[in-house]
RNA sequence: GGGCGAGUAGCCGAACUGGUACAGGCGCACGGCUUAGAACCGUGUUUCCGUAAGGAUAUGUGGGUUCGAAUCCCGCCUCGCCCACCA
């Protein structure tokens, strides 16, 4: 008997389904396609990540069982390169994130090979690739000339560290999800998507989808949809209105002062009014300097400044009410301003305490109450109006838009989401193609002169004075307007990598094609894709990646499908109809993280136990979905288990009895694929191989079981496969399908319970009516023992289960 | 603070729609093979009583529904993930 040689087999496999281009479909005009996406990986010269190859080895089983069930599989492959991450590294170990990227590419696509997964080569694409980001350029030129990028100045969030700007979804806790640090607050005009244009179609589509629960949620919860009214309250002796935006305005009676955030006009704007003109400004600066993380954690202890000098007027009641400015509130939420009302709301609440400031009930629990309870916290339940004039006694939600009415408001629906910061004060990452003219103002640059090339730069380093450090590039700078042709200057940041990714699924199978072009009037424009194609493999049939993109990527991405869609370049809104986030994979016990020096390197158990094992060890740890803690010590069960199916495939064929269980496997395998449950499928085939050791296996019936394995270990069931005779592949063979009637029980067990307890277990033919099963549990021996002298008050039967007696 | 999810053997985990709880693997123990060890093969492995047959007991915890609950309902405890002053 030959040895298990992996080292060998592998390799030459992975050559051979090379050369033979086994994985590559027929993009053109394939008959049943089938388009198996797992999110690609950003990568650094430290290569694959074990996490990497769990996700990725996930995604290939499932579409390995595709491709033998008869549908054309495209699996893709590609890189992430640009951003943050790779730039970081090439800083760390002191090399060009130019240079560092051929390094890096070269080390990412040998070891993805080396995991045997089934992917599209010729088809495979980076993001750095000036031909692709050419592509992601047209892109935000489109978006400017149709109106959903724009330039904007305000407090944005920054990264001391990295030394740029990030969007909402790049802040995580307060602090940088790529680096860490502490973001603070900086006022500066950037580049923004206008996502909050789409933030209703991405709540609905919500329902449409089938994605995991848990990312459907997270998305929900950050577009974070309010339904409320916007209300204006006029400044005392002057022209001047603060609108508010409130989801509770059957409050307003109560509304007892006003909070504006420190960014907000009004400030500026009455400043000769302001008495303690002085105080406000020092503490808006005070303010300023704080981290998110400082103010949340001061969150409990609320601070602010009254504006002295100056009143509003409540417009359901016409009191005069004081106005602070306090942190609290959010410049970048509704109007930036709000109505407080302390009897009804926790902040208000403690607000108003500590400024000693009048909290008045206007909702009552009951009606007509006698008393209002004494607040000891706000009331923030629902209840009826109380002090509220004309509108006492209606119920709360009733009063809401009567009072909206009342006051001249307006009903409105306002959103958590902030549309999309894309500006980047970095290096490594695709140019904005716009230029500014004195006096063209903001122009993109022509269709025709793309790609705005990123130019290999010595000093990369970001210089954290807001500005790109290609901003210190002349050459790369100046330029001429295309509008009048004067002198004009390029934009000098870059823009977020989360752009790069945002539409790279629909430009893999057109990777090889011509484009497309739209017609417009006389003109022609060319788009980024080919369209036949498109329509053929898009959307995505099942899409694999990891949850902590729920609020990143996977939102980006259905924003951009959705933006493509209406320009009428794809004939879908959502890109992927199915999403399955994958676990998170740790290592005994903790996350796998650079600090701890804990993360495993995928290599050395390649080298050492061989790619098929390492895939089905990782699959059979636990439940795809939900993550699994990877430990040596179990590793050898899945190396012991391949050796045996070796060995076996090597030992002389003998007809194995139960083809019962055979097909049995067949339909669970089946099953468990389908729906990602890899380590049940797994102990499956260690139950089939334990038979056929002890029963026996016919060839055919080991071809059948090679089969089965096939899209957890490819190689060794390649090799064993060709060994046994056949001169095709493995992975192009037709799926096994179970024999229905085979499957069928001719015998069954039934469980007998007295009083709920099990008592015995006998055996009976199957399909056995209630009282022949009773006469045959009846005549048991022991049965008959416990049921003499005993009234039988009723009797439970469960056909082919069970029969359980219920005494006295 | 809010949302979501989970808690089964020494460990990872299985259990369809409520119907034999713990499949499969790891580990461990004993035995075989061997000069010896590794590897490999076999047997056993919730806990308690019992030589055994068998019996009792057991799915974080306390209740409830049911002939029957890991599964459904309510309270509590613990852990994980996400969000977090969003008016």
């Amino acid at each position: 008997m030959p040895k298990y040689d992996f080292r060998k087999i592998e390799p030459k496999w992975q050559k051979k389904w090379l050369s033979e281009r086994l994985y590559e479909p027929d993009l053109k005009s394939a008959k049943k396609p089938f388009y198996n996406l797992m999110m690609f990986p950003y990568p650094s010269a430290e290569g694959l990540h074990v996490g990497n190859m769990y996700a990725f080895v996930g995604s290939d089983i499932y579409g390995r069982m595709k491709r033998m069930q008869g549908y054309d599989v495209f699996q893709p492959i590609g890189l992430d390169g640009f951003g943050i991450h790779s730039e970081n590294y090439a800083l760390k170990i002191g090399t060009h994130p130019m240079d560092q990227s051929k390094i890096s590419q070269e080390r990412f696509y040998k070891q993805l090979e080396e995991i045997g997964n089934g992917f599209a080569w010729d088809e495979k694409l980076e993001t750095y690739d000036p031909k692709y980001y050419k592509w992601t350029q047209w892109i935000f030129t489109q978006m400017f000339k149709n109106g959903l990028a724009y330039r904007k100045r305000q407090a944005v969030n920054w990264c001391p560290k990295d030394l740029t700007v990030l969007a909402d979804e790049q802040v995580v806790g307060g602090k940088c999800e790529r680096c860490g640090a502490e973001v603070i607050k900086k006022d500066l005009e950037q580049w923004f998507f206008r996502i909050t244009k789409y933030a209703d179609k991405l709540l609905a589509n919500l329902e449409k989808i089938d994605w995991s629960e848990r990312v459907k949620i997270a998305q929900k919860n950050w577009i974070g949809k309010s339904e409320g009214a916007l209300i204006k309250f006029k400044i005392q002796n002057s022209e001047f209105e603060i609108e508010v935006f409130t989801t509770r305005p059957d409050t307003l009676f109560g509304a007892t002062y006003m909070v504006l955030s420190p960014e907000h006009e009004l400030i500026k704007n009455q400043e000769s009014r302001i008495e303690n003109l002085e105080e406000v400004k020092k503490y808006i600066v005070t303010v300023g300097k704080k981290s998110e993380t400082e103010r949340v954690a001061e969150g409990k202890e609320k601070t602010g400044v009254e504006l002295k000098g100056i009143k509003a007027v409540n417009p359901a009641n016409k009191e005069e009410i004081p106005i602070f400015v306090a942190d609290y509130v959010l410049s970048s939420y509704g109007t930036g301003a709000i109505m407080a009302v302390p009897a009804h709301d926790e902040r208000d609440f403690e607000f108003a305490k500590k400024y000693n400031l009048p909290i008045k009930m206007v909702i009552c629990p009951n009606y007509p109450a006698p008393v209002c309870p004494i607040l000891d916290a706000a009331y923030v339940d629902s209840g009826y109006l109380v002090g509220s004039g004309e509108f006492d006694g209606l119920p709360a939600e009733k009063a809401k838009w009567e009072i909206t009415k009342f006051v001249h408001g307006k009903r409105k629906v306002q959103y958590r989401l902030r549309d999309w910061l894309v500006s980047r004060q970095r290096y490594w990452g695709v140019p904005i193609p716009m230029i500014h003219c004195e006096k063209c103002d903001w122009q993109p640059v022509p269709e025709k002169d793309l790609p705005v090339e990123l130019p290999h730069i010595k000093n990369f380093r970001p210089k954290g004075k807001g500005e790109s450090p290609l901003a210190s590039d002349k050459s790369f700078y100046e330029t001429k307007c295309p509008k009048c042709g004067g002198k004009a200057r390029r934009e000098t940041d870059v823009s977020d990598t989360f752009l790069d990714s945002a539409w790279y699924y629909i430009r893999y199978p057109s990777v090889n094609v011509e484009n497309s072009s739209l017609k417009i009037g006389n003109s022609k424009l060319e788009i980024p894709w080919n369209s036949e194609i498109t329509r053929r493999w898009l959307p995505v049939s099942l899409y694999t990646g990891g949850a902590e993109h729920s609020v990143l990527h996977l939102l980006y991405v259905r924003f951009m499908a959705m933006v493509f869609h209406d320009w009428g370049l794809l004939d879908f809104e959502e890109p992927f109809p199915k999403f399955r986030a994958h676990g998170l994979l740790i290592k005994e016990g903790a996350k796998m993280s650079k600090s701890k020096g804990n993360i495993v390197n995928p290599d050395f158990y390649i080298k050492e136990f061989g790619a098929d094992t390492l895939r089905m060890y990782l699959m059979f740890l636990a439940p795809f979905e939900q993550g699994g803690d990877f430990r040596d010590a179990s590793i050898l069960g899945i190396s012991r288990f391949l050796e045996r199916v070796w060995k076996l495939g090597n030992s002389e064929f003998k007809k194995f009895s139960s083809e019962q269980l055979l097909h049995k496997t067949i339909k669970k395998i089946t099953e468990d694929i389908e729906n990602l449950h890899y380590n049940t499928a797994i102990s499956a085939l260690m139950i089939l191989l334990n038979a056929f050791e002890s029963d026996g296996v016919s060839q055919k019936q080991f071809e059948t079981f090679l089969k089965l394995l096939a899209p957890f270990a490819p190689h060794v069931t390649e090799e064993m496969w060709h060994g046994l005779g056949n001169k095709t592949s493995v992975h192009k063979e037709g799926w096994p399908q179970h024999d229905k009637k085979l499957i069928q029980d001719e015998t069954i067990l039934f469980i007998v319970q007295i009083n709920g307890k099990h008592r015995a277990t006998i055996g009976a033919v199957a399909g056995l009516p209630q009282e022949e099963a009773e006469t045959l549990v009846r005549q048991d021996e022991k049965v008959g023992k416990l049921l003499a002298n005993r009234e039988i008050k009723k009797i439970i039967f469960v056909p082919d289960r069970l029969i359980n007696f219920v005494l006295e």
